[in-house]
Parts: structure tokens; sequence; C-alpha cells
RNA sequence: GCGGGUGUGGCGGAAUGGUAGACGCCGGGGACUUAAAAUCCCCUGAGCUUUGCUCGUGCGGGUUCGAGUCCCGCCACCCGCACCA
């Protein structure tokens, strides 16, 4: 027996380049093997690999090994979202150019991901930035442009004043841009749109159908889409004008008091001649939009002296311009019904307005006083005319109805999902594939690029001197001729929002021909991704507007796929701790030691506060380096750690005691891996047994993606084989054992399988099988509860009668003592698990 | 405010209504060693009058022979959304 140590530093090496050689990675779309799709979300690269990535990658990595070893040909590609405004960011700062920086980060991150030996097809990795990849984005959104899913127009949009570009609603958070953070202003600018909203109902009923997405992510998405139904109609105004509100409770327009309209209402703009509104409209626009601000904002209106009036009762309602009123929800107009309603009933207890019930509880209610409150809740109709005694769904009917009928209002659905603005002024992304023709008879208009001019490949010589659109200020690049009449013409300068090249790059993975964005046979293959992986915070745009391309593209006929996704999982992120100086500064885990109670820094005594574990970030100084911890411990202990302890959609707590201790483990599975002793004889069937058992229960907690608990299962086959003495069951459990952690540690499984004398890698054995025989004891233990409390336990053969232990169970001395002469009630036995004396 | 999640030892966490704390980390003790590293063994929820007993899964109730698990009512923290009519 040798004392040797596992060498990662030579052997990881070693066996990547043997699966490279191999091929052992390579899916094969012509395979008889059923197909499984594993996919992880792929990287920006942004420079670095981090812990998070290595974590998701590494739970992808575990699935797709595993498949394979069940016999299925698998599909686990990677690549790069390669465009983007960091690359732009660094071509300002750092002067080299965007494509060129990101194509070293790729470099550079490529090699730390093979580092980590992830089993990945590299044969078909590309990155969103190649212009064949956006060429075929290009046709693909030509081809959407011709089914009437892209169109131009005029819009009021969010505009970054630092980055200079246009935000969708998605990436405006709180009024600031999601990645400057400076204040979004509003302008007038031509755009392009996908109409998303034509799948608004598809997207949000598909969601029922997603059984393997988390909860929380379909509620998410089914909050962001929106839906609601109700009634818009229009109340005559005393001036003569109309006043269209919309209303998701037509069953409480008797209880209309008043009617609000926003700040930016065109009547209230109508009336901004007059100073007082002027003044007024002014204050609402300077109210913040953050959470606290809004939950404490007072709600503020301006009578302007108009009254509607209201449809059945004629009574004449006062119309307020108010603040709590948005213009791009609705019509931007309201009825005010304060009873039932908590912001009008604010509004109204403010501004003295009648606060009238118009549902109850039951009809004897109706008279009963308001709270302090409005009350929303469901109910009978009252004080209401016509509706009094319905419900209040039926109340919402006969509205519509009436309504309807009397050609002053309609049913009507509103959506919050609002059709995805995809016009970036920016130069690193996929240039939009139009161009504006400058004849002067304007008959062409903006045409296509015809697909054979495909791609339109972004110019090389760019300058990033002055912020904005470099295609825009490009000397040549813009000019060309229209494809229509020849004409003088002008290239659409803008370019196509990221998110798009990230809502189809699962279907180039699956399939890349050279002449089309994909092949619809082979598309068929491999989709739906079985096994989709990645962060919460991807929970609605990323993945709205995949489902949404899917959708799109099945719409056109591109293929036969709905849903994208078949099963999402979404795990937590790598935390560490913090320390902090107390003055705004950080001082790194390692940077600092404890005291006694306290935490100093090691370099100068200075006292410490230990902050809160959180997400790792430079700006915190928790970040550790994947590289670093793999220098010294290898690429499997990195993954067992990854694995380890928390469960994957938690977030994980890193610690230098647990990677070493995972460290450790390599090792000791290493010596253990080298005590196979072919000389050995006999039987162990505790041990065997557990080594069946874990066969089967460590692979339902991988298909369940429950890793941590695979990992405890290996952990304790482990203790027992080192425990037992030679025989052929234990060289049996070791050899079970390799092939568990092949899919985890597969450098230390290949190493120990190649010194065991096996040909080939592990990497292509399959799953051990299991003995069904074997996964049943034979002696069980059983508890003996005196009134539910445990007083001893005992062992008894598997399936022994009820009447045995019961027996067993009285003849305790514990439970006897427990007992104390007391009368037996009841005796309440449960086969193979335990005994309970009721006295 | 609305929606969702979480709450179990010093820490991460296990536990089809049936022996709470598996497994890992930390810590303590011991073996080996001149010594250290490495490794191995034992202990490790709290308390007590310690063959054993009591308490213990955020808090208060309930259902049950039996509740971390089911039901009712709270609390705390985290995440998401938001004056969405």
């Amino acid at each position: 027996m040798t004392d040797t140590r596992f060498d990662p530093s030579t052997a990881d090496g070693r066996w990547q380049s043997a699966w490279d050689a191999a091929g052992t990675f390579v899916a094969d779309s012509n395979s008889a093997k059923p197909k499984s799709y594993i996919l992880e979300m792929f990287p920006y690269p942004s420079g670095r690999i981090h812990m998070g990535h290595v974590r998701n990658y590494t739970m992808g990595d575990v699935l797709a090994r595993y498949k394979k070893m069940r016999g299925y040909e698998v599909l686990h590609p990677m690549g790069w979202d390669a465009f983007g405004m960091p690359a732009e960011n660094a071509a300002m700062e750092k002067k080299v150019h965007p494509g060129e920086w990101t194509r070293a980060n790729i470099a550079g991150m490529k090699a730390q991901l093979q580092r980590i030996g992830f089993a990945l097809d590299w044969t078909r990795e590309f990155a969103t930035c190649d212009p064949e990849y956006y060429g075929h984005e290009q046709a693909l959104f030509l081809d959407m442009f011709a089914a009437g899913l892209v169109y131009r127009r005029s819009s009021e949009v969010n505009w970054d004043p630092v980055d200079m570009t246009v935000l969708a609603n998605e990436q405006v958070i709180d009024g600031k841009g999601w990645r400057s953070g400076a204040a979004v202003e509003k302008r007038k600018l031509d755009q392009w749109f996908l109409k998303i909203t034509d799948f608004a109902q598809d997207l949000l009923s598909g969601l029922d159908a997603l059984k393997d997405w988390p909860e929380k992510v379909r509620l998410m998405q089914e909050n962001w889409i929106g839906k609601s139904q109700g009634l818009e109609f229009s109340f005559e105004l005393s001036n003569g004008e109309k006043l269209p509100v919309y209303t998701t409770r037509p069953d409480t327009i008797f209880g209309a008091s008043f009617c609000a309209i926003a700040a930016d209402h065109p009547i209230a703009q109508g009336l901004a001649g007059d100073n007082a509104v002027a003044a007024f409209i002014e204050q609402c626009k300077r109210g913040g939009t953050t959470a606290a601000e809004l939950e404490t904002a007072e709600k503020l209106g301006f009578d302007t002296g108009i009254t509607a009036r209201h449809p059945f009762t004629g009574a004449a309602l006062p119309v307020f311009i108010a603040n709590f009123v948005l213009m791009d929800y609705g019509t931007g107009a309201v009825m005010g019904v304060p009873g039932h309603d908590q912001r009008d009933f604010e509004f109204a207890t403010k501004y003295a307005l009648p606060i009238r019930r118009v549902v109850a509880s039951d009809p004897s209610q109706a008279e009963a006083p308001m709270g302090d409150a409005a009350e929303a809740g469901d109910g009978v109709i009252v004080n209401s005319g016509f509706l009094d005694g319905k419900s209040v769904e039926d109340a919402k009917a006969e509205v519509i109805a009436r309504a309807e009928n009397g050609g002053w209002g309609q049913g009507k659905t509103v959506w919050r999902l609002r059709d995805w603005g995809v016009s970036r002024q920016r130069y690193w992304g996929t240039p939009i594939p139009f161009i504006h023709c400058l004849n002067e008879n304007g008959a062409c208009g903006i045409v296509p690029v015809p697909k054979d001019q495909l791609p339109v490949t972004l110019p090389e010589d760019v300058d990033f001197e002055v912020p904005g659109n470099p295609l825009e200020r490009h000397p040549t690049w813009k000019h060309t001729t229209c494809p229509q009449c020849g004409s003088e013409a002008r290239r659409e300068t803008d370019t196509l929002d990221t998110f798009t090249n990230s809502s189809w790059y699962f279907l180039r993975f699956a399939s890349q021909p050279a002449d089309r964005p994909f092949d619809p046979d082979e598309i068929a293959k491999w989709m739906p991704v079985q096994h989709y992986i990645g962060g919460i915070e991807h929970a609605i745009l990323h993945l709205l507007y995949a489902r949404f391309w899917t959708r799109a593209l099945a719409h056109i006929g591109k293929f036969d796929v709905k849903e994208p996704f078949a099963a999402l999982f979404t795990q937590g992120m790598v935390t560490h701790e913090t320390y902090s100086l107390g003055d705004g500064s950080w001082l790194s885990p390692d940077e600092v030691r404890k005291d006694g109670a306290d935490w100093v820094a090691i370099e100068d005594g200075a006292p410490v506060m230990a902050g809160r574990v959180t997400k790792m970030s430079k700006s915190k100084k928790n970040v550790v380096d994947p590289d670093a911890i793999m220098a010294d411990y290898g690429a499997d202990a990195v993954r067992w750690f990854m694995l380890s302890d928390s469960p994957p959609e938690r977030d994980l707590p890193w610690s230098a005691s647990g990677i070493e201790g995972c460290g450790r483990f390599v090792q000791r599975l290493w010596r253990l891996f080298q005590q196979l002793d072919p000389s050995a004889t006999g039987e162990d069937k505790a041990l065997a047994r557990k080594a069946h058992q874990t066969i089967v229960a460590a692979a339902q907690d991988i298909e369940a993606l429950g890793f941590n608990k695979a990992v405890a299962r290996i952990y304790e086959l482990t203790g027992a084989t080192e425990k037992a003495a030679p025989s052929a069951s234990r060289n049996f459990a070791i050899t079970t054992l390799m092939h568990l952690v092949s899919p985890m540690m597969p450098h230390l499984a290949e190493e120990a399988w190649a010194q065991a004398g096996n040909s080939g890698l592990i990497a292509d054995a399959p799953w051990p099988e299991h003995d069904p025989a074997m996964l049943v004891e034979d002696e069980v233990t059983i508890a003996v509860q005196h009134m539910g409390k445990l007083r001893d336990t005992l062992t008894a053969p598997k399936g022994a009668s009820k009447e045995t232990l019961e027996a067993l169970a009285l003849a305790s001395e514990n439970v006897q003592r427990s007992i104390d002469g007391a009368a037996i009630r009841k005796v309440i036995v449960v086969p193979d698990r335990l005994v309970n004396i009721v006295t």
C-alpha cells in the first residue's frame, strides 16, 4: 500500500486533456440514445470567473455527467453573452477596442472553466459578438419583421443620460438606470419594438404548464405580465369633454364620489395655463418613486372645478388632478371609490369627499358605518340601485353589459406588460438590419437589408472619445444605398438590446448550420432544455424574453417548440463574511483575526467589526478567487465544496475551513481507493447493503438536485467502508464510491479508476447497478415509547409481527419503570418502526 | 401595502406525522511522533439529584397515541413587486 497523495496539480490537467482528446463530452445528435440538454446560463465575459459561476456550472456539470452515466446522450454546451456595455466602458477607460477586450476575457475565462474540468462540449462554443451569430440573429429579426412582430414608432423613452442610451422599462429601477444608477429622463425617439404583448396571454397561460419551475419565478412573471380585467368607460364632463377611465371594480360604480386624473393627463395639461394648476403638476412630478417614499407619500389633489356626470345616477362628481394616478397605466384617469379602494379612501378622507358603502358582508350590513380603511374584500352589493343583492362577480358582469349595450363603455383587459423596445444607441451590439432610404420622393422609407447581404457587421475602426453612439458618427459605415431604388441611403445605427442575444442562444447551441440560424430537425432532437440553471436575477427579463422568442419563432413556423426550458433551477449565491473598519472601508476575511471575543486587523491590531455574510463583491473585499483556491486544493475540492452543506437553492457561505475539509476528503477518498484488495474474499453484508442503498439514494438526490444530501450519503458510505475489514464487499463499496463521486470529483475518480487497472475513462462508465434485494434490512431498530416519549430502543427482525414487537417492548425494563404499574389502555405498533404504549 | 421564502446546536444543515440534530465545519480530549504536519480514535444541544430524568426545532394555541412536520393566530429576517385603478 502506498501513502502517496493525490496530486491535482498534475492529475487535473492530465484528465482534462484525456477527455478532450477522446471527445468524451461532444454531443452526438445522431446518437440513438435518449437526449438530455443540460444548460447553465452563459456568462458575460467580464474578465474573470467568480465563485458564483463555479457553483452554477458545477451543479450543471454534475447533472450532465450523471445523465451521461444513466445512458443519455447529453448536450452540455458553453458560450459567451459577449455584447454589452462593460466592453464599451472598458474601451473608453482603457483605450482598447471592445472586441479585443471581450476576446481576451473570453480566452481567460475559458481557460478557467477548463481548469475546473467541466464536461462541456466546446465544439459548439460561440460568442454572441461573432458576426456569424449576430448575422443569424439579424435574419431572425427580419423574419419577425415580415411576420409583423417588429415595428417602429416614435415613443417617449427612458433615456439614461450617463450611458447615453435608451432603457427598457425593465431596466429602470426606482427611476434610475439599472446599470449607471443615473436618474432616467424622458425623451421622444423613433424606436424599434418587438410585439411581446401579442403573446401576453400565451406567456401567462404557459406558466401553468411549467411545473418544474420555481413557484416564485412563475409568480414574478405573472405579476410582470400583470393581466387585469375590468371596464373602460367615459364620463361626460361639465366642460363638454369626455373622460375615459378604467376600473377593475365596475361593481362599485355606485360608490364613486370623485374622479382623479394624472398630472400629465391631457385635461390637466390643458388647464396648465392656470398658475395654480401648473404649480400643482410640478409638485406631483417632484415626488420620489422609491418604495419608502411611495408608502409614506401623502395623497394630494387639485380640484379642477370640472365635474363628471355619473352614468347611472347623474350625480356631478368633482374631477381632481391627483398625484397617485399614473398616466401610463389604463387611461391615466380613475373613478374614485373611497369605500373600497385604500388610495381613494385616503384621498377622500383628506378632501372630505363622501365615503359610501356599496359592498357589505351581507345585505343587513348595508348601513354599517365604514371603518378607518377601505374594504377591498368580497361581499354583496348594497346601496347600488339595480345591483343590490348581487355578488361582486355578477355585478361586474352586469355593469359591463349595461355599458356595452348603452354604448358608453366596454369590458377590457389591461396588461402591465408593454412591447419590448429593443433599440440601443450603442456600438457593441447586433446592428439592426434596416436601411433608411433618403430618396426625396420617400417611396421606399425604411427597408430591410436583403438576407443575402447579412450579416451587417460592425465597423472595426471606431472611437470612444466622446459619449454617444460611435456608429452614428462613424465617417462611412452608415452611408449606403437603398436596396430597392439604389438611391443614397443611411443604415440604421441603433443596435439590439443585448437581451436579444440571450433570447435564442440555446437554439444555436442545439444546432448550428452555417446558412441558417438553426435546423428544425436538430432543434426537435434536443429541445426543450431539460434542466436550465442560473441565478434568480434573471427570473423576469431574460426568462420572459427567451420564452417570447421561442413562441414567436414557433409562431412563424420555425419549429414546434413552445417552452424553451422544461425545468428551471435558480441557485443561491456564494457568500462570505465581511469585516468593516467602521469608516466605510472593509478588510478581507484573511486580513483579520479573532482576539478574544473581538475581531482585529492582523496588520495593526485595529478593531474590526464583523458584518453580514454577503454575496462576494469587490467593494466589500470578500471575494475569493477560484484560481487561487484551485492552485491550493485542486478542482475536485472546489467542486465538492460547491455541492456540500447548503441546499443548492440557498446561499452557500464560503469558508477557509470548509474548503480545507473538502481538500482533506479528496485525500481520504484517495487513500481508500488504494485499498482495493483483489485477494480479499467473503461477504460483508452490512457494508454491501449500505453500498447498494447509497447507489439508489444518491441517484435520487442528484435527480432532485439535492446535491448536499448526496454528498452526505457519500460521506456516510466512505466512513463505513473505511471501518470495514477487507472483503469482496469492501472492494465493491470502494468501486461504488469511485463511480458515485465521479460526477462531482471527476479527476480523482479517473485517477483512481486508472490506478485500479481499468481501461477507458470512468466518465464513460455507467452508473452502478444496485441489487433490489440488498436494499432491504433484515434487522431493524424499533423505538419504544411510553405516552409518546422515547423510553428504549430494541432490535428486531424485519417484518416482526405486532404481537412480537409489543411483547418485546413490554419486556423492557425502562418501559416498565416508566409505566410504573399503570393500566395499559392502548398499544400502538408501527411495524419496523416503533411501539407506543398509552396508559 | 401586496406576493413569496426562511426560522432546528457555536456554524452550514438532515429528518414519507413515528428514535430531532444524519453529514460536514468549528471546538475539546487522546494515540502516533524527538517535535510538527499528516493521519487515526473518542467526546461535543442545554440542564439535572446522571442505570436515568427534564427541557429543547422563532412565539402562543390546537389536532393526534405521537408534531420540526398538519391546523389557527402571531413575531423576526430575507427576496420580489408596487399609489397598476
